[in-house]
DNA sequence: GTAGCATGCAACCGATCAGTTGCACGATGA
DNA sequence: TCATCGTGCAACTGATCGGTTGCATGCTAC
């Protein structure tokens, strides 16, 4: 089992690369769902585009199913999810610290 | 200039590694502010953090301010806003894709 | 002024990553 | 059946990254 923190960690390093950002986006939005075809859409080969699919499914932001003899590729909604709960908790740290910061600024 | 995306790039880029997110913790719950005060409570080297501290900075999640000989740094909270914003962005994607599904499934 | 502390800069190492090419395997359709 | 197409596996290269050590610089306090 993976944790809510490496959860986390994987989604981030999943976006952190461009092209791996548009295959995503490829995915999410259904304009392709098989290797082939996004690497038709791409500036790479069909083998880096199979290896940032694999990453993202290790990352749980999309998922694989065989028809046949392709494959074909469709996002999951949960760890995006996460992701951005994380983000939150420590941007409300940052505002309660600003607001503290303000606090001691108004009361001398 | 920065463009947004290349904001958002940065930013998962810098929340991508572990010690980096430790670091971004510390500095936003203000338990640390310093380089050095950092690598005191991270298993790390004084000049790892630099390091770390250099590229949130250049991520723009954090600040830097000179204090005499020393360096203070602080969060800020702009650009993970935008961050969260692409991502939502995408996840809204993937709900109307899969809310297209659903439509398909339910009327044959 | 001088010792001490925080920072900055540079070189280096090992690991990981993005990308490629080449080839083998399995399903499909004429 | 056999040519074709999509995929998977493996090896390789160049670049980047996280981390270290060593040394120089600059502020501070005695």
């Amino acid at each position: 089992m993976i944790s809510d923190a490496d959860q986390a960690q994987a989604v981030f390093a999943a976006l952190a690369d461009p092209t791996r950002r548009a295959v995503l986006h490829s995915v999410a939005s259904g304009e392709a769902s098989t290797a082939t075809e996004l690497a038709a859409r791409l500036p790479v080969s069909r083998q880096a585009v199979a290896k940032h699919l694999a990453l993202l499914e290790r990352a749980r932001l999309v998922d694989a199913q065989r028809a046949g003899r392709e494959v074909r590729f469709q996002a999951t909604p949960g760890p995006l999810g996460e992701a951005i709960e994380w983000m939150e908790s420590v941007g409300t740290q940052w505002d309660e610290r600003l607001a503290a910061l303000a606090r001691a600024i108004d009361k001398p």
